[in-house]
DNA sequence: TAGATTGTTAATCGATTAACAATC
DNA sequence: TAGATTGTTAATCGATTAACAATC
């Protein structure tokens, strides 16, 4: 069951911040704060604060405002970030390993249990202690462990391929670093981080600033 | 002047989409397309894509729809892919070196012209053919070369530091890749690729869909 | 000319902000 | 209790979709 089908996507792309900025202020020791001061923090009005948090429950108290230890703990929950999710990287090249190395994630319960590649010379490399792993392995890898995550960061010709066989071992998560829009089943979650977007939108708002 | 200042980011944020689409029509040869044959590729809907350009200009022909080559001649000026801005990158880890070899974004006219970095083991080595420099040289760099964007892939803790400093450079544009918010005076431009944002809305989404 | 498809206005939908009663 | 601040409804704002006259 979707417990929270009604929530607009734009809401679900604030709680990241949201969380950010309270585990900030959990390692400053604060312990309450009000829609009004999250709202300085964030940028985000004290009226949507409180809206957003409110499609999810009612972690405020009148009068006080919202406990740091308790928000941050729902936060997480409403995430998802305690499942511990596993996940593999197709694709070993700086990108992926970027990715291996990048601690936070892991911090959040997230765990890179295999990276792949085509490219013989990377092939039984570790990063960290994440081993490269032929890219024909994944179905066997799969069958031997529970995958929920697959985060690709191939090259753009082998996105889909990688995609179509991830999917075909049962992984229902896309992380797609590629340039791409993946053609998969309506039931598997696609996530983008297209760079192009970005850079393109940055060289977009910087023609505007100097003319 | 800002010749597009009414046009508001949801737009903006759809044009490398139509771009990407519309370079892939030129690889197949394509000469025109309509809006709706465009709406089945994107996704966006066809009256959308009509007014999203339309921001930009009359680029259409009644009865006939777009011409493939005008309509990516007009968008590259839009995003200012015609502009040739050049960039340096500041952090040569994995993601600055990715971002380094990353070759589709001089195929866009941008430049990256050297990478700065405090480790020392790095500093000398190549990317490509792009120089890993000591961090200390950004100011004498940035005097001798007119650099108009900032590539920050550091760790979260230096991302500021290094912030304020292209900026006092003269730097007027900071494609921020650490899961900060950074300070800087409302001229500067700042676009920010959030991976925790992004991985925490695809945690979120998987967890909707496996209960 | 008839058919197709744009450019653009009007209608709808959804998201944000404002306001305030409830209540800690 | 009085003050503060939430939770929630209503008002506003902005973005998307629908419709259609203009025109190639």
């Amino acid at each position: 069951m979707n417990k929270y089908e009604n929530v607009s996507m734009a809401v679900i792309r604030r709680l990241p911040k949201y969380y950010r900025y309270i585990n900030e202020l959990i390692e400053k020791d604060v312990s309450r704060i009000s829609s009004y001061e999250l709202s300085k923090l964030t940028g985000f009005t004290a009226s949507q604060i409180r809206q957003d948090l409110n499609n999810f429950g009612g972690f405020g108290q009148q009068g006080y405002g919202y406990s740091v230890e308790v928000l941050k703990d729902e936060l997480a929950k409403i995430l998802g970030l305690d499942k511990g999710y596993s996940a593999i990287i197709v694709g070993a090249g700086n990108l992926g390993q970027a990715i291996a190395n990048y601690r936070s994630f892991e911090d959040r319960g997230f765990r890179t249990l295999a990276l792949f590649e085509k490219n013989p010379k990377l092939i039984g490399l570790k990063i960290r202690d994440i081993e490269i792993k032929d890219l024909d392995d994944i179905e066997k890898f799969t069958r031997e462990n529970e995958i929920d995550i697959a985060i690709i960061t191939t090259p753009k010709e082998q996105a889909q391929d990688v995609a179509d066989k991830v999917v075909s071992c049962g992984i229902r998560a896309i992380w797609n670093f590629a340039p791409i829009d993946l053609k998969v089943d309506k039931d598997i979650i696609v996530e983008n981080v297209d760079l192009n977007e970005s850079l393109y939108t940055l060289s977009f708002l910087l023609k505007q600033n100097i003319k």
